[in-house]
DNA sequence: TTACATTTGCAACATTGTTACAAATATAGC
DNA sequence: GCTATATTTGTAACAATGTTGCAAATGTAA
């Protein structure tokens, strides 16, 4: 976890690494409030803080459902402040986890009408994990 | 605009019309705000339950951008409460504005691994109008 | 180990969203 | 058109969420 504070050149302090270890440490998207609530120590300021900056840094992305709680997800290394990520936000029907899925380049739709530089899918449907439950 | 309101069976009243007339003759989704400042007699406690019983009414849907302000779009007629709109939530990166672009159903993405029964797309672009001009 | 830069936590505040309740308005039946 | 009933509206009060200034605490680099 540090490692990751350090390649993206911001302090690494105690509550920075809890927090990162919290949302990297699950394989699907995870609530504010379950940060909150596995923090060793929780400051509701100082936590809205390392999640912007996160953000900013290219270490995390918010995935915003309308009329949802915020939900976070670890980005890709290469990930910066712009966050194109070109994949699938699938929320599971079952599970009801929400995790990111990668498309294919060729997924990428491509209406001539439109000129379409990147995007974002919520999705609801059911996940590897409960699928092949 | 009544005859919406008479068909999702919910009374008529002015504000409620003043609101549907806001969001219909936009051919882009709209900001709160912006119905905010063109609503004949602004109340945030109405606008904020009328919007709320449109959305559940299947009148309207809200596309939320993670870290921008809700803006709302119209639905289809056979929209019910589910809003499985299958669409792309298209953001013009020259004119700024949110729109619904409807997408063919072999697009939906089909992984094997996954079940996908309706999704979302948050996009960025360029939308027609700009393409063409 | 020290000096400097950054982060944290507190307080205070702004914004956004919700609820209870009485007054106003819309709707349906006559 | 008028009346009774149901629904909606606006006020007030509150809850939740997000932001900023500043001093103390901590991290980083020399």
């Amino acid at each position: 976890m540090e490692s990751i504070l350090k390649k993206k050149k911001i302090s690494e302090t105690p509550f920075r690494i809890n927090v990162l270890e919290i949302i990297n440490s699950s394989n699907t998207a995870v609530a504010m409030s379950h940060i909150e609530n596995n923090l060793d120590k929780y400051n509701r300021i100082t936590l809205y803080r390392t999640l912007k900056t996160f953000t900013k840094k290219g270490i995390i992305h918010p995935i915003q459902i309308a009329g949802k709680e915020i939900m976070y997800a670890m980005c890709e290394d290469s990930c910066g402040a712009e966050h194109q990520h070109n994949h699938l936000h699938l929320e599971c029907k079952k599970c009801k986890t929400v995790s990111c899925v990668d498309v294919a380049e060729n997924m990428m739709p491509n209406l001539s009408a439109y000129q379409i530089d990147s995007f974002e899918v919520y999705a609801k449907g059911i996940c590897t994990t409960c699928k092949s439950a």
